[in-house]
Parts: structure tokens; sequence; C-alpha cells
DNA sequence: GTCTATAACTAGATAGAC
DNA sequence: GTCTATCTAGTTATAGAC
């Protein structure tokens, strides 16, 4: 298939921008299901099938809406966490940026989600592919975190901005489902939430909590190595169906 | 227009499993995205547009393979529980029949996960059109809880079947993207978040957790009043609603 | 009013020429 | 890299049979 990731010329990656930009335009006034790609291609200036020549299908344009997203939401956040010391503080601060540049797509995050909750889709955020864009969320966290003057378990306190990624995926988990206006709802969550992140993480140190605790990472860490994801491959286990047969690839 | 919920006559409900049946059995042969509305028709017998009478669209078909798969696991789930008294034990039997009734399913589950990851979608378990799975679903976790003997915060244990159930699309998102032999992470993660479910549970009565425990609780509740949803327009494209026929409806 | 079937339409995706 | 022509399959319209 064509070149998904780096277009090879100058004019080519002229080419793919101009088709994600009419993509997201097209998204935004009229939604995914009703943005033919026939219609991107149009806005784009391109043919039908040079639009099918950069991105192989329609649901890889929504890549080009996950990365911007991704970099939107990390421009955002650095001044939000200036000046606050609390954890508590910083998390809210760190994740309301998220919803505000995310907000204007609320209406068709749904469909992406849907498309990167696929184990065997290159925009699934545990997958390997996804690990750029993965990383630099995770900074994000870090940066939360060693901002912030907490108290912790240390084990804890060393994990925590993966954990606190995890946590992001929840809340965008909510998000996508929230119909709620300006999905308040989710934004209820979030700060009712936080004070509670701040409380365990203190608790961590204390006697009752903290083998817990720590059985919980190491499980984390076992989970971890052997991969993250562990899929990716479109059937791992190709082994077990019938004798003969083809072999069906559900790709897509 | 489509009878998607009750058929009403005798005849229409064997038609309507008829096709179930056929559209489950090329799903296990060739996965969803194979699988055509119009071999789903022709094994059942059926004309395409028949299938569309009874079914709104493709996607509503996974609908049937999530009654058959909810109605497996409370089978499997009843004897697994008989003679076990320790919460842990119970979770863990019960979501290990899960894990057992659907592993033939696991190679395809991507697909249906992404589908019903959709908000959209009538078959997203957040939805009020899978209000009966959930409920049924819930059922389980009730039994779960019942049959244990727990000590632990008494509003906590109320809720315990609604979070276990949480915990149960937990383990399903964990498992959709298990790639490891026999979904093995998925069963080591089970087994090893137990003990922690029994010890939490037992240490929500103590002062320091209770609190944030009951702060959960109100939360939770909080969430739900004004539907756990959300969603806009559960279904209600389904009947001509006003004036006009056309109810342009980002169905995506 | 409850079902069933045939034909047509739309849009995602592909093939192959330039 | 880009195009035009074509195929495929989800979906809809509609006519008619129990």
């Amino acid at each position: 298939m064509p070149a998904a990731d780096q277009p090879t010329t100058e004019r080519g990656e002229q080419t793919r921008q101009r088709i994600v930009d009419a993509a997201l335009e097209l998204f935004e006034e009229r939604g995914y299901a009703k943005t033919t790609m026939r219609a991107v291609a149009d806005r784009a200036g391109v043919s039908l099938g040079n639009a099918y020549y950069y991105f192989g299908s329609k649901d890889h344009l929504v890549q080009g809406y996950y990365e911007r997203m991704q970099a939107a939401h990390a421009e955002a956040a650095r001044p939000a966490l200036a000046g606050r010391t609390l954890l508590a503080d910083r998390w809210v601060a760190c994740e309301q940026a998220f919803l505000d540049v995310a907000e204007r797509y609320h209406p068709f995050a749904g469909r992406f989600f849907a498309v990167a909750a696929e184990p065997s889709s290159p925009v699934n955020p545990f997958s390997d592919d996804s690990r750029p864009a993965r990383d630099a969320s995770i900074d994000i966290m870090r940066d939360v975190v060693t901002g912030a003057r907490v108290k912790g378990d240390a084990r804890l306190l060393t994990e925590l901005p993966d954990l606190l990624w995890l946590a992001h995926m929840g809340l965008v988990l909510h998000w996508v489902h929230d119909g709620s206006p300006g999905q308040r709802r989710t934004r209820l969550l979030l700060r009712r939430t936080a004070p509670l992140l701040e409380r365990l993480v203190g608790l961590s140190r204390l006697r009752p909590l903290r083998s817990s605790v720590h059985e919980l990472l190491d499980l984390v860490a076992d989970l971890r190595d052997g991969e993250l994801d562990g899929s990716d491959d479109p059937d791992g286990a190709a082994d077990a169906p019938g004798p003969a047969a083809a072999a069906p690839d559900e790709r897509d």
C-alpha cells in the first residue's frame, strides 16, 4: 500500500496536508458519516483515487486529527500548569486543557474513538505505531507529577505518569460518551475525582494501603513486559481455527 | 419500520433467529468485515431486503452476538459460583467463566468491540438499547456479591454489583487487546487483581478510606442521574418523528 | 397490518492508464 | 503521483403476498 506514513517528495507532503485539512473541515461541517471521500478529494483539489494513494481508507484520515489534538493539548497544557504546585490542581488543569482543545471535535470524536479502539488499528493508543504519540502524552503527565509538591510512596510516584496517562484514557472514554452540553458531566467527573487522587497518593505510604499499592505496581510491570499491546499482528492466533481454508485476514 | 425489538408473530421470530444464526456462523467463519449482508441473507434463506426488515443495519446483527454471549456467560457462571463464599473467589470464577465462553470469538471480538465503542452505536454497552443485556449482566454481578460472605461499607456493598460490572467492562477492554495465547495475560490480570478487590472492600470501613469511598459513590450516583449514557438520540430515527421524513442524524 | 422479495442507489475501495 | 473507470457491498425504495 501507499505511503501512509511519510510521503517521499515535497509536493507529496503538500498534497497530503491539503487532504487532511479538507477532511477535518468537512468532519467539522457535517460529521464523519456524512463526509464522503469524494467530497474530501474535491475540496482538496485531487481525484478520489489520489486521496486513496495517501490514505488507505477513510478511517486513516482520523490519524491527522489525532496528531493535531495531541500537539494542541501539549501546547495548551504547559501554560495551564504554570504556577500550580498541588498535584490535584495540576491534574485538573492538564485535563481541562484537553477538554477545551478537544471540544470542537467532540461531535465526531466517537468515530475516532471507535477506530482507535480496534486492536489491529494503527491508531489504537496501545499499539506500537502509536508509541511516539503515547510517549508525548505521557511526557505531559510527567510534567504534571514532577512539578507538584507531593508526598507519597516512592515507587508509586515513579509510575504515576504512566498511571495518569491511563486515567487520561479513561477520562477520554467518558468524554466520548458524554452527551451533556459542553461535556459538563466529564468536567464534573474530573473535578471530583482529583481530590481523591491526591488523597490516595498521600495514603499510599500508610500501612494498610502500601502493600496493595505495591502489588498493583508489580502487576502493571508484569503486564507491560511482553509489550503493552500484545496484539497488533492481525491475528497472531491464526493457528486455532479450521484445517485448510484461506488465511482470512480481518484487516478491514 | 423495522421491528428491531420484538417481532410480532411466531413465524417472524423464527426468521429473525435464522438470520442471527447465519450471521454468527459467518462471523466465525470469515470475520465481521468479510461477511456481507447478502451472504447472511443467503445462508438464512431470506432475501436481502428481508434481512433489513429485521435488522436495521449490519451493526445491529452484532447485538445477537452480545445477547448470546451474555446468556452463555450467565449459564456458565452459575455452576462456577456454586460453593464459593469468598468474594475474590466468586469474582474470579465469574470472570473466568466469561473468558472461557468468549475465547472462541476472540479473533473477531476486536471488530465488535470497535463497533460497540461508538457512542451512537445501538450496541454500545452504555446505550439505552443495551439496557436489557446490561441489566442481565449486572444481575450476574449481584449474584457474585450476595453469595459472598463479606464485610465492608454498607453503601459500597449496595453499589458493588454496578461497580463490578464496570470492572467487567474494563477486563473485556484488556481482553480484546490481549494477543497472548489463550488470553493468558488477561487471566493473570484477573487473578492478581481479585485479592486487591477483596482487601479494598474490607478496608472500606476503616477511617482513612471510608470518606473517600463515599465521595466516590456520591459521584457515581450523580453521574448516573441524567442517565448513564447521555446519548444524543437513542433511536429517534426509527420512527418517523415529525413533519418531514428526513431526520438527518449523524448515525456514523 | 405483517411479512417477503426485487431493483436501484450510494459511497468506500481498487485497477490500471498516463 | 495523479487520474478515470469500475467494482463491491451497505442501504433504501417499493411493490406485492400472507
